[in-house]
RNA sequence: GGGCCCGUGGCGUAGUCUGGAUAGCGCGACUGGCUUCUAACCAGUAGGUCGGGGGUUCGAAUCCCUCCGGGCCCGCCA
C-alpha cells in the first residue's frame, strides 16, 4: 500500500496542473500518515503566507470515498489521516497474502565474494564480506533472480610462495585446524624473511608455482587442501553454501594468454618488459598486467577470471562483493574490458565496495599476524551464549542450548557486519562484539521468537477485523507497510544494510507492542494475533534476507 | 600531483542520494518495571556548535563552494 499515491490522488482533484505534490511520510504520526509542503511552493509563486494557502487548499480537497478519515492543515503543512482501523485492515491482509515482493523476469547473475586465499588465515575482514555477499545473494533471489555464488581466492603467488617457504624450513609441526595454522606459518614466514637472500629464495619457489614444479606439486596441493577445507569450515559455520570456487591457478594460464593477445591487438602493450594497460588517456593512469618475469599479476588473472564466469556460467551480469580499497583497480579492470571489445562485459561487471574491517591498533595483516581470526570472534562469543543461556536457561538440554548458542552467535555475527553502513569503516573492539544487548542480531531474533511463542499458545481463531486499540500496534502496522519500499532500496542500491536497518526499527516497534499489548486473552486476541501472524511474515522474510535463521526459541 | 570515502552527545551509529514540522537509536551512567504471552526486554533522566566557514533556499545534518581532521587507492602484492 502505497501511502504517498493516496494523497496525491486527492491533491490532483483539487489541485490538477501541479507536477509535484511534495508528499512526505512524517516522522510523527500525530502530525499525519501522509502530508504534503505543496503550500510553501505556492505561496511563494502567489506571494502569500503559505499557512492560510495550506487551509485554502484544505477547503478544496475532498477525501469522502478514499481510504483518508481526515485532512488538517497544521500551519504550512497539509496533514492527512487514515481511518486506522480500516487501513491497518487493508496493510494487514496484503501483508497476510504473503506475496510481498514482485518477481523480475529470471536473470542468471553471478556474485562473486567471500574471496580467502589459500595459505592464509580467514578473518574478519573475510567474514564482513561473506556476509554482505550473502545477503545480496538473497535480495536478488528474492527479486526472482537466479544467484551464482562463487567465491574467488589466491591458490598461487608470493603469499603462497611465502607460507611454502615457512613450511619447508622452519621445522613447525602442524597442530589443530592446519589450514589455520597454515596462516600462522605464513605469519611467521613473514617475519623471517627478511634479507634479500632469503627473498630470492621465496621468488623462486613461486616461479616453480607458476610453472608447476613437479618436486613441489605435492606439498603444494596438501596444503592447499587444508586451507580449502578450513574456508569450507567457515562457511558452513556461516550458513553460506557456494556453487563455486574459483582459483588463481585456474585462471593464469587463460589470463596470460589473453594478457599476450590483447598485447598484439594493441590494447595492451610493453613497458620495461612488462605487459601493462596505458590507461592515462582515461585518467586512469597505469596499470601492469604481467610482471616483467613474465608471471601473470592480478589483472591478467582477472581477463581469464572473467571469460570463464561469463562463459561457463552463462551469466548476464557479475557483482563483484570487494574491499573499497579496490574500487580504482576495478575501473581500470573495466576499462580493459571495453578497451578490447567486450561491451556486454564492461557493462555488467559491477563492484560492489566496502569499507574494510579494522583493528583499533590499525589495520589487520596477516602478514603480521595483526588479525583476529573468524574462529577466534567464534568461538569467544558462543562461549558467551553459552554461559548466557546456562544462567537463563538451566532446564534446556547441553545439547539443545548449544545449538541455540551457535544460532545466537552466527545471528549477532551476521547482523553485526551488516547494519553498518557499507561505506563505513567497522572498528573491530571485542567488547562491543561480546555483548548481546541492544541493536544486535539478538535483539532482532528475539523478537521473532517472542512473536513465535504467543501465536504457539492462541487456539482461538483468527478475528476478521483488526481493531487499533494502542498507537503502538498502529505504528508497527505502518512500519510492516514499509517492507515493500525498503527491500525495493536494498535491491536497487545492491546494500543489505538498508535492510538491517529496517529490521531493527521493526523488531523495536514490536518489542515495544509486546510490552504493551497483552495477547493471550485479551479482548483484542484476534485483531492481535493477525498482526502477529503478519509480523512473522513481514520478519521471517527480513531475516532470511539477512542470511539469518529465523530461531524457535531463545 | 590525481581520485574515492569518513567526520552527528563520552564511545558507536541512523538519517545525507530524494531539503520540510522538536536530529532518531545502541553502548556506557542514573531511575523505575518480572506471582502477568521468556526482563538478552520495556519505560524514563542526564548528555548534541550534526568538523569549521561561506553560499543557495520560505526552510539545510541533507544541495553547492571552501577550509580543517582522519582513512584508502594510483607500475611489477591481491
Amino acid at each position: 500500500m502505497d501511502f504517498k499515491k493516496e494523497a496525491i490522488k486527492v491533491l490532483k482533484k483539487a489541485l490538477p496542473k501541479q507536477k509535484d505534490y511534495f508528499i512526505e511520510i512524517p516522522k510523527d504520526s500525530k502530525l499525519g500518515d501522509v502530508s504534503s509542503t505543496i503550500a510553501f511552493v505556492l505561496a511563494k509563486k502567489k506571494k502569500k503566507n503559505p499557512a492560510d494557502i495550506a487551509s485554502e487548499i484544505v477547503k478544496k480537497l475532498k477525501i469522502e470515498g478514499t481510504c483518508f478519515s481526515g485532512v488538517t492543515s497544521a500551519g504550512p503543512y497539509i496533514n492527512f489521516y487514515f481511518d486506522r482501523d480500516a487501513i491497518s485492515n487493508k496493510i494487514i491482509n496484503e501483508l497476510l497474502k504473503n506475496k510481498l515482493i514482485k518477481k523480475e523476469k529470471p536473470k542468471r547473475v553471478l556474485v562473486e565474494f567471500f574471496h580467502p586465499n589459500t595459505h592464509k588465515g580467514v578473518h574478519i575482514g573475510h567474514t564482513r564480506n561473506a556476509v554482505i555477499g550473502e545477503a545480496i545473494s538473497r535480495i536478488l533471489e528474492e527479486a526472482g533472480i537466479n544467484v551464482i555464488r562463487a567465491t574467488y581466492g589466491g591458490d598461487i603467488g608470493p603469499h603462497v610462495a611465502k607460507c611454502l617457504w615457512g613450511y619447508m624450513n622452519l621445522g613447525l609441526k602442524p597442530e589443530g585446524d592446519k589450514g589455520e595454522w597454515l596462516g600462522a606459518v605464513y605469519a611467521l614466514a613473514s617475519k623471517k624473511i627478511n634479507n634479500e637472500f632469503l627473498k630470492k629464495q621465496v621468488e623462486k619457489i613461486n616461479k616453480r608455482l607458476y610453472e608447476r614444479d613437479v618436486s613441489l606439486m605435492p606439498i603444494w596441493e596438501r596444503t592447499r587442501e587444508w586451507s580449502i577445507n578450513h574456508i569450507k569450515k567457515v562457511l558452513k559455520l556461516l550458513n553460506i553454501k557456494m556453487n563455486a570456487f574459483l582459483w588463481e591457478s585456474h585462471v593464469e594460464k587463460d589470463g596470460l594468454k589473453i594478457a599476450r593477445q590483447l598485447l598484439k591487438k594493441g590494447v595492451l602493450k610493453e613497458s620495461d618488459g612488462a605487459i601493462i594497460a596505458d590507461l592515462t588517456k582515461h585518467n586512469l593512469g597505469i596499470l601492469v598486467v604481467v610482471s616483467k618475469e613474465g608471471l601473470p599479476l592480478y589483472p591478467a588473472k582477472d581477463l581469464g577470471l572473467v571469460k570463464l564466469e561469463f562463459n561457463k556460467f552463462k551469466v548476464t551480469k557479475i557483482i563483484h562483493v570487494v574491499g573499497v580499497e579496490q574500487q580504482f583497480y576495478f575501473k581500470q579492470l573495466f576499462k580493459i574490458f571495453e578497451l578490447a571489445g567486450w561491451k556486454e562485459w564492461a557493462k555488467n561487471s559491477i563492484h560492489v565496495a566496502y569499507e574494510l574491517v579494522d583493528l583499533k591498533s590499525g589495520k589487520m595483516s596477516s602478514r603480521t599476524g595483526e588479525v583476529v581470526l573468524f574462529t577466534d570472534l567464534y568461538e569467544k562469543m558462543l562461549d558467551l551464549a553459552k554461559i548466557e543461556m546456562q544462567k537463563r536457561n538451566p532446564e534446556v538440554s547441553i545439547k539443545t542450548r548449544e545449538k541455540i548458542a551457535h544460532k545466537i552467535t552466527i545471528s549477532a555475527i551476521k547482523y553485526g557486519m551488516l547494519s553498518q553502513s557499507l561505506s563505513k569503516k567497522i572498528l573491530f573492539d571485542y567488547r562491543d562484539w561480546l555483548s548481546f544487548e541492544g541493536d544486535t542480531g539478538l535483539y532482532i531474533q528475539y523478537s521473532y521468537v517472542r512473536a513465535r511463542k504467543i501465536l504457539q499458545k492462541i487456539k482461538s481463531p483468527m478475528r476478521q477485523k483488526i481493531i487499533i486499540e494502542r498507537p503502538v500496534e498502529y505504528e508497527l502496522i505502518k512500519k510492516m507497510n514499509e517492507f515493500q519500499s525498503v527491500f525495493k532500496e536494498a535491491y536497487e542500491k545492491l546494500d543489505p544494510s538498508v535492510i538491517a536497518h529496517y529490521a531493527y526499527r521493526l523488531a523495536f516497534l514490536f518489542n515495544k507492542f509486546y510490552e504493551e499489548c497483552p495477547v493471550i486473552g485479551s479482548e483484542y486476541e484476534g485483531s492481535r494475533l493477525k498482526i502477529i501472524k503478519a509480523y512473522l511474515n513481514v520478519m521471517g522474510k527480513v531475516l532470511h534476507l539477512l542470511g539469518l535463521k529465523p530461531m524457535k526459541r531463545i
